[in-house]
DNA sequence: ATAATCCCTATTGTATTAGTAGAGTATACC
DNA sequence: GGTATACTCTACTAATACAATAGGGATTAT
């Protein structure tokens, strides 16, 4: 798996709507400078993840940006597969794949797997809940500020 | 980690190797016609490879490719971070980044370090002697054919 | 000599990535 | 109703990486 900018950016992002979660919206701007993110390459990856059901917008004034679920709901596995696509590290992983040439390169194809299991484990476990949590326990939270 | 089609083709080129090890040297005719890999994109790989002190190389009539050390003494981790550079999913994770602007962003930092071990955990302790083996161990073996 | 082999550099076509640009639409508030 | 503030959408672009391809050159067994 390799994380692209945008990955990075649309992961942080929701992080930032999880921690105003229950509250008004949030404005892209603000969300930008937070996160230092090209404001108009933001509106994009918004845009793919209001499409994708990850997050809600309101217009006008006051508008802004809202999580359309509860952190608890949204795995970091599920964000990652929507605006990356897939996340093996090689396309021979995938179940229904032809099979090499050669039965003798196919124990590489193993090692993928194992790989891609690893992976998959790992960020299909991890909810946007448990970093607020992660981020709260942290010995951070001195330097909070919105 | 994303594996490449010349990582790909690198480690299905030293695992052909690794099987005639011990033997005279292989035509890059050969390992490119058994691995369906261009023979002159296989030409580069080599080159690199060799390089990297992976494989050695005859050259005149009968010569051709072996490789430089025991299949037991080349890890799978050490052959892809020499062609395909570092493996981990974002270039935050290694040691010595200067960090994200926002301290609640890093939470997702430690996440890719969890990745980046499990991935390490598997292919840098896994040779090419292991490989063999688990050629060896399969019910493949039937259809063996150089 | 010659045929088979490896050695090396340069070039190319395509796709992906990381933005930028610029117009449009909705809403709150006075 | 006007206007400022927001979100919506499509198109374009510069830079880079990827996956080869091309074309010569050097070495060695026979
Ligand atoms: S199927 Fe990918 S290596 Fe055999
Ligand atoms: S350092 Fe990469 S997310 Fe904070």
């Amino acid at each position: 798996m390799k994380i692209t900018y945008k990955g990075d950016y649309a992961l942080k992002t929701i992080l930032d709507l999880a921690r105003h979660y229950g509250n008004s919206p949030v404005t892209i701007h603000d969300l930008a400078k937070r996160a230092d993110i090209p404001i108009k390459f933001l509106e994009q990856i918004l845009l793919d993840l209001k499409r994708g059901g990850f997050v809600e917008s309101r217009r006008g004034k006051v508008g802004g940006y809202l999580l359309a679920k509860e952190p608890s709901g949204i795995k970091l596995g599920e964000v990652i597969r929507f605006i990356e696509g897939p996340i093996e590290p090689i396309a021979c992983v995938s179940k229904n794949y032809q099979g090499c040439n050669s039965i003798y390169n196919c124990v590489l194809r193993e090692v993928w797997q194992w790989v891609n299991k690893a992976t998959c484990g790992i960020i299909d476990n991890i909810t946007f809940e448990d970093l607020l949590k992660k981020i709260e326990d942290s010995d951070c939270t001195i330097s909070y500020q919105i």
